[in-house]
Formats: C-alpha cells, structure tokens, sequence
DNA sequence: AATGTGTGCAACCGCCCATTT
DNA sequence: TAAATGGGCGGTTGCACACAT
C-alpha cells in the first residue's frame, strides 16, 4: 500500500528542526490521527506521511507505532506453544533473522519475537548457566525443549477434545494455509533435515521438528523422535507410552551431558525447565 | 506502607541498503 | 554518478507494572 495523492505538499511549512518532535508513548489522539490518516491515505513514505498527517513524530516513528501496534492485523497477547515451537525451529535456522521469522508467524511482529526470545529464551540459558549461542542449550532446546512443546500441544489438543490446534501448526507447518500467500507459512515447506555437521543427521531429528512432526502430529503417528548417534538412546519412539511424565527429554539429559562433556550442572538447573512451555493463561 | 528489584515490552537508535533526485 | 532520502533491520534503552522485602 502506499500514499495516494498528492493533498499534502512536499514542501512542508515546517522543517524537522524548527517543529519539536514529540518522543516516547504515542497517546491516544495520535494513534487516531494515524490511524485515520492511513485509513483514507495508505501508508508508506512515512516522513510525509507524518507531515501531512499533522503528527510531531519521525516517518519511522509512525511507521513502527503503525507496524508493531495499530496494523489491524496485529494480534496480540501470550505466545502460543505452536508459536513458540515455530520460533525456536526457524531461529535455529536463520538465527536472529526477526523480521524473516516474523513472515512466518502472521500477526506477530519482528519486535515481539525479538521481545520474545530476549526475555524468555535467554532467561532460560541464564537458568542453565549456557550461552544461548551455545552448543549445549542448542541441544537442550532441540532435544528437550521442543519434543516438550510439542507434548504440551498435543496434550492441550487432546484435552480439548479438538485436533484444531495442532492441525493449525500441521497446515502451518505443511504451507497448507490462507495466510499471506506471498511470505506466509508456505516458506516452512521449505524446511530441510540438519546438514552433516549436526550430529543429529544420522537419525531422523527434531531439528526439522516444525515440519515433520506437525505432518505426523497431523496423521496421528508416532513421532520418531532420535538423538545423535553418539548418545546411546537414540532412536526410540516419542512419547513412548511407558515412560512417565514429562517424558523422552528428561531421560536423555545425562547422555546428553555426557556427550557435551558436563558433569552434571545443566541437570542441577533443569528444575525449571517446566517454564519452557509457557502455556496461555 | 514504603522501598527495592525483576520483568516485559514499546519505542528509539544507528547502521545499512535501495531508490530517487 | 553522487548525494539525498526513504525504509528495513537488529540491537538497545527506559518505563510501567508486579512482586518481594
């Protein structure tokens, strides 16, 4: 969309430097004034468009009060496991790519995913006494962070007595969807197994688990969860039925640790791992 | 009740790249 | 072709609120 028309002339009476611009909180009668003007101008060339829109405020400071908080489109409120299960598949692939990660979950902001992974991943690799850049809560987010959200999915799934959650992140997932045709979750199709320098490539890995595991998930199957080769549990089903709450990740730590040459100090701070999935309220 | 501390998030900053003049 | 401008992006800051002491 952009601005249409050519009512507000470029030469404005005022330049930035003799206007004050007004900084911090937008109030409410900014937010209408915005919100009017783009309704009957479209946005973009957002310098003029403050201008002409009569708003003491930077094209950049309309542009991001427009994007992050007064689009129509932008939804709201907690996190969904689904949503955070996307996060963490799609950061591990593209790293702190926010606003490509954004693309793929509709409604959500670059800044709220930012926001996101800054407060809750990063506390939770504090917790773990890791780097969130590190090898270790990589894993811990692959093995045991992510078979745990996609458990709570599909518990919530099953208690609701609804498969609509987890058959939203199956289309999600799948590029099956209405969404933004152009850079909406179809890109996720694209979503490919670990190169050869993840250990995980030599077992079916849930590094690829926003793709395949929703597929299953979808299909009702058995998810074929496995650990690098190197950790001798690898391989099995999950959830396996006979194991206890909360399941296939607990049990794998220790080799993980052994296999990251720990002595034990991710398990002594795993007593908060339940606040990984992060449930709506 | 007052004060301190932690947390979440909206907003800003600075850099960079693409487009326009 | 160079300079100016617009816009996008990731990183950072600061405020408001909740909770603890």
């Amino acid at each position: 969309m952009e601005v249409h028309g050519g009512a507000c002339s470029s030469a404005t009476p005022h330049s930035e430097e003799e206007m004050e611009l007004r900084r911090g909180p937008w109030t409410l009668e900014e937010d209408v004034v915005l919100m009017n003007y783009i309704s009957s101008h479209g946005e973009g060339r957002w310098n003029s468009l403050a201008r002409c829109a009569g708003l003491k405020r930077t094209g950049k400071s309309c542009r991001l009060r427009w994007l992050n908080y007064l689009r129509p489109d932008v939804r709201r409120g907690n996190i969904t496991p689904e949503e955070q299960l996307l996060i963490l598949e799609l950061h591990s692939r593209w790293g702190n790519r926010w606003s490509k990660i954004a693309q793929h979950l509709p409604g959500r902001t670059d800044n709220e995913i930012k926001n996101y992974w800054r407060t809750r991943v990063q506390k939770h690799a504090k917790h773990l006494q890791c780097d969130v850049d590190s090898k270790q809560f990589k894993d811990v987010m692959r093995y045991l962070w992510m078979p745990r959200l996609i458990e709570r999915i599909r518990a919530s799934s099953a208690n609701s007595n609804a498969t609509e959650s987890v058959a939203e992140y199956g289309n999600l997932a799948a590029g099956d969807h209405t969404f933004d045709a152009g850079t909406g979750w179809s890109g996720l199709g694209e979503i490919v197994k670990p190169g050869p320098e993840s250990p995980a490539t030599t077992v079916s890995s849930s590094g690829a688990a926003g793709y395949e595991v929703a597929e299953k998930l979808k299909a009702g199957e058995a998810i074929q969860l496995s650990l690098p080769a190197q950790i001798g549990c690898g391989g099995g089903l999950w959830p396996e039925p006979s194991l206890p709450s909360p399941g296939y990740g607990y049990q794998a730590l220790p080799e993980l640790e052994q296999y990251w040459g720990l002595g034990g100090e991710i398990s002594d701070n795993l007593w908060n791992l339940e606040d990984f999935c992060y449930l709506q309220q």
